[in-house]
DNA sequence: AAAACGGGGAT
DNA sequence: ATCCCAGTTTT
């Protein structure tokens, strides 16, 4: 019995069910993939559904609008990820007739499906002999060949790619790179890994070196940024004003509020210079609300985020700006901190 | 080669 | 707090 055998072996008696697993259908394979990019596969699944039950083709994806796709991917985080499946399904559509590919090589291509992505569709609807590498596999082979070159330096991507490639069983390339993965998230797990039940902990040298947490070595510490946002909510009776954001930023393409950011810690006493605001709003308003500040934590960045009321009877409208309804903020993507308070405000 | 890109769960 | 999740794109 090889390594890939004693999983594979493993994982048909013990995977979870999952509803992409045993399609071979591309498109299908291709947005459970593309949802479950840095994202666990709990916080994933209702998007996958919604999604599929939404867009069951790639077909009835491209047709789309990007602001369609972004309203359902809301609170799922990493946006260009949908819009980036929006490009897709597109050039789907018209280079392929609406057949999603198989293969690596056109994969590869598209955007939004980098290496892991390519290798995960080929094998798993083709049985294309592409080896997966993703953070599961980084981890299990680390910890059984006793790897210690950083998962995340470029000559240990190269490194754990080649490991992956000798490893796999070209026979059934789909189902080993699914086991390697399930054994990953479900045995092989970042703390408390379940040595005691593990199918291949004889052959595993984390586990014979007492280095089990010591392994994978990631280098790597990730600064972050403090960020402080002032946001203003400019309503009447059935209207507010939002705001589209550019396609720089983070939230790219989606809408919030009017904003003003700072560079410094806000001021004690919540207040914005007037002045300031009257450069931006108009002469005719006064502040009317000021909220607590909320700290909303990204990846790369920590938001302070106020969020003010202001009296108006008008206010002159920037670029990016717009008067809408308060029904109409159900077909507009929010930003999960923007979302919250809007409904908690206007009892959505 | 680094940095940027969300949000949430586990420890 | 820290890590990391079926990673990719941009700088």
């Amino acid at each position: 019995m090889s390594f890939s055998d004693d999983l594979v072996q493993w994982y048909q008696s013990n995977k979870r069910q999952l509803p992409w697993r045993d399609t071979h259908d591309a498109y299908v394979i291709w947005l459970s993939e593309i949802i479950l990019q840095q994202t666990r596969v709990e916080q994933g699944l209702p998007y996958f559904y919604s999604f599929l039950e939404k867009y069951p083709d790639v077909s009835s994806f491209a047709a789309a609008s990007e602001d369609d796709i972004l309203k359902l991917w809301q609170g799922l985080g990493y946006y260009s990820r949908g819009r980036n499946m929006l490009k897709t399904a597109r050039m789907v559509q018209a280079d392929y007739g609406g057949i999603f590919p198989e293969a690596y090589d056109q994969l590869i291509k598209l955007k939004g499906i980098g290496e892991y992505t390519a290798s995960a569709i080929s094998s798993f609807a083709a049985n294309e002999p592409k080896a997966v590498v993703d953070g599961n596999v980084y981890r299990v082979l680390a910890r059984y060949f006793g790897i210690n070159e950083p998962i995340n330096s470029p000559k240990g991507i190269k490194i754990f790619q080649s490991a992956a490639n000798e490893l796999l069983d070209k026979h059934r390339p789909g189902i080993h790179n699914q086991a390697m993965m399930e054994f990953g998230a479900m045995l092989c797990r970042p703390k408390n890994p379940a040595c005691n039940i593990c199918p291949v902990s004889e052959g595993c040298y984390a586990f014979a070196n007492n280095a089990v947490n010591l392994l994978p070595v990631k280098l790597n510490k990730i600064k972050i940024r403090e960020r402080y946002f002032n946001y203003f909510l400019v309503a009447d009776e059935h209207t507010l004003v939002m705001n589209r954001r550019g396609d720089k930023d983070i939230w790219a393409n989606m809408y919030d509020l009017p904003l003003i950011e700072t560079d410094t810690l806000l001021p004690p006493d919540g207040l914005l210079a007037l002045p300031q605001l009257k450069a931006l709003f108009g002469d005719d308003i006064k502040i009317d609300e000021i909220f607590p500040v909320i700290k909303h934590v990204l990846t790369h960045q920590r938001l302070f985020v106020r969020f003010i009321k202001l009296q108006h009877h008008h206010i002159e409208l920037k670029e990016q700006w717009f008067i809408t309804d308060r029904n109409n903020l159900k077909k507009l993507a929010l930003p999960k901190v923007i979302f919250i308070f809007l409904k908690n405000i206007f009892n959505l």
